[in-house]
DNA sequence: TTAAATTAAATTGCGTACAATTAAATTGTA
DNA sequence: TACAATTTAATTGTACGCAATTTAATTTAA
């Protein structure tokens, strides 16, 4: 039995790349009740979780930049759900502040989760230790 | 400690999505060098296995759909790569083939795995668990 | 202290991704 | 046989995703 490397099969990455494709889809009728796409949504999560930063940090975060930020944070801005407003101390920043309807749509979206959750039926020993690794990968690999 | 399930940190989703993109982009300066993108890249290894499909099953390998891949497939046919031809028994389906230079490329392309291989610093026993973890995932996730 | 270097976001251009629709060919069935 | 249902790609429209460039603000250093 010989290893083929160029077998798609054996690859990491590509498991890796349609997995994450997937398993994004299966937001798609969960965030659409929220009028989010996955991206904005992993935005959001953000937001809520520091209600206030620059896009710089916010991509930083996220693994997103600026290309793909500014038209996305358009968008949320005319939503309603954040403010964009330039820095006092560096007019070069740009703060991305939620709204009150921004954070009000936490709520909603804190089923998500769960719903996710069950669709996904894995071991909890599998879940926890992809965790690992991928965060491991994420550490080395990622910036 | 709380735990707080809309932390991106907490998300498995995230994770996955976020190493997919690191990970492809650590293939662009070796595709550059064969004037391929990581999606043509994955398409041309189904190729490379099978010499000639149908749109419907080459998709179905890549987890891609025709709205992806037909304006991908004609950029390779325009490339020299392929051919298109519909199939004789059915008229319906395109049957994408490797061109000799398309054949050719394999072998400057079987470098790549390696390559990739070597920017990848983790415990072989990891990149064994991960791979069984994500095609068990893709597995239910997937299709 | 001002000119060069750096930094932060925005812009541009290209290539995915995918839902939804369309068009054409084939199959199933009354 | 004919017509409805299905199947396969292509098309359309929207939203990323990122490299490369641009613009404006700030920092560094001569």
């Amino acid at each position: 039995m010989e290893w083929n490397p160029l077998k798609l099969e054996n690859q990491l990455c590509f498991p890796l790349y349609a997995c994450a494709k997937e398993l994004v889809k299966k937001y798609k009728p969960f965030l659409d009740e929220l009028n989010l796409t996955y991206t904005q949504y992993i935005t959001m999560m953000v937001l809520w979780e520091h209600n206030s930063l620059n896009v710089k940090t916010l991509g930083k975060r996220l693994y997103l930049d600026s290309g793909t930020l500014t038209p996305l944070l358009k968008k949320l801005e005319n939503e309603g759900l954040v403010t964009r407003t330039r820095s006092a101390g560096d007019e070069r920043e740009l703060i991305v502040s939620l709204t009150e309807k921004g954070v009000q749509l936490r709520e909603k979206a804190s089923e998500i989760p769960g719903k996710i959750g069950a669709c996904i039926d894995l071991p909890t020993e599998d879940l926890v230790k992809l965790h690992e690794i991928l965060h491991k990968l994420l550490k080395q690999a990622g910036g």
